[in-house]
DNA sequence: GGCGGTATTTATCATATGATAAAGAAAAGC
DNA sequence: GCTTTTCTTTATCATATGATAAATACCGCC
């Protein structure tokens, strides 16, 4: 087993490129950066399994510099998370949601254009389901945020819209009528992204539709609700 | 590197089991259907990355044994595609929602009851992401099936609820109204059974609640769609 | 322009994987 | 009871993987 490996399977890049020229020599920060870019994109496709030497082909680079940058293969995976997760978060979406010099229709309206620009994406989309299903807390943690960032506040509003009182806790049921909206909108994300389904030709008036639907239903049922209310067992894990 | 491996290495059964015995010799068929059940719980839990050797080890036999069944990891995992995704398919969901002798409301209500319980578990749901992420042509046919013999079915049934004729083609408009209601409805399965999040209380309302939804907006929407039809691009490819 | 630091590569390890061939052991046939 | 069949295991291969150590070559600095 001679180890005058080609170019490919040692992990090189641009095996076409033909005088074997090195990969040029980069700033640790640009490299780093451009590594978790790289690496985000990567996983997205492959998923978490995807080789740390397909990875580095795929950047141009040998396979043990990835290592020179992240500990292990998991570091660099937690990077791509929070760069994906995390860093994404806009705060102002919890404040929109609130702004109650506009009616709740406008706001659900601006604040789901705005979400869906930063998450209807093949790389968010895919890398968000390759982590729920690895279980990983992390997209525990997500899940969580948008429930008491998001959904929360639009049963707050959704109640105040129809001039109810917000003293009693929010109800389970509120929060399922909210779940129904937000999943019917997020799961034309998945149709797109994850199964690959061609993209929507208006998905403006998709969201508007959807919140049309949301809304005429509360009108009845939120009441209902608050009249028997099996209180809410503690939405944050 | 001696190779009197322990148990656990060699892919053994139970390491438990006190006087080493091996595993109940089985008639061909009873063992591989046992392999295949084993291999869908396995594969979707671990997804398809998951190895033949903790397969073998989750089932109580040596790892070789799963070629003597299956010529090729692949081929197992074919098997496992189709008893999820195709042998559980019941042709009488369409005729179900044909049948006009019922509201559309109940229709859709006893539908989506008995197709929930089809697909509403850990197993399903999660083979179904796995899958799709990979990019199988298989969830694509199945998604295929459920556009041509559910969602379609569903448009031309609420037009016959408005007294509107299906002369005309289903609009993409119209998909999309379904797709909404669908989406609710299916999302729901994705938050207990990929998200991993607790189930909800009652599942028969929010499906309820959903198809309300749905027969809500049709009212206004279905006609405004045929009023000014752009006519759908082959809903299966 | 030579020198030192460091980004990058080559070489390599230990382990895990899908897969195969041959040996062993339980049941069936006569 | 002995032979034949075949279900199951042991032993093993080739390759792929995450990771490390040492060699190399680029770049800034004086």
């Amino acid at each position: 087993m001679e180890n005058h490996l080609d170019d490919a399977e040692a992990g090189r890049p641009d095996p076409d490129d033909p005088k074997g020229r090195r990969t040029v020599r980069m700033a640790p920060k640009a490299r780093k950066d451009e590594l978790l870019a790289r690496a985000i994109e990567f996983f997205s496709e492959e998923g978490f399994d995807g080789g740390t030497r397909a990875l580095a082909k795929r950047i141009g680079i040998t396979q043990p510099l990835i290592y020179r940058y992240f500990p292990s293969k998991d570091d660099l995976i937690n990077e791509v998370y929070n760069a994906v997760y995390m860093a994404q978060w806009k705060d102002g979406w919890t404040t929109m949601l609130g702004d109650r010099t506009l009616p709740l229709h406008d706001r659900l309206m601006a604040f789901y254009h705005d979400y869906s620009r930063t998450i209807f994406n093949r790389t968010w989309m895919r890398i968000f389901f390759f982590a729920g299903l690895k279980g990983l807390d992390i997209n525990t943690r997500y899940i969580n945020r948008v429930i008491s960032n998001l959904l929360v506040p639009i049963c707050v509003e959704t109640r105040a819209s129809l001039g109810l009182g917000s003293d009693t806790p929010v109800t389970a049921r509120e929060l399922e009528l909210v779940w129904l909206m937000h999943g019917a909108i997020f799961y034309q994300g998945i149709r797109e992204h994850v199964y690959g389904l061609p993209g929507l030709i208006d998905h403006d008036r998709l969201v508007e539709t959807a919140i049309k639907m949301y809304l005429g239903v509360v009108a009845t049922e939120v009441p209902a609700a608050l009249a028997a209310p099996p209180s809410l067992p503690a939405p944050t894990g």
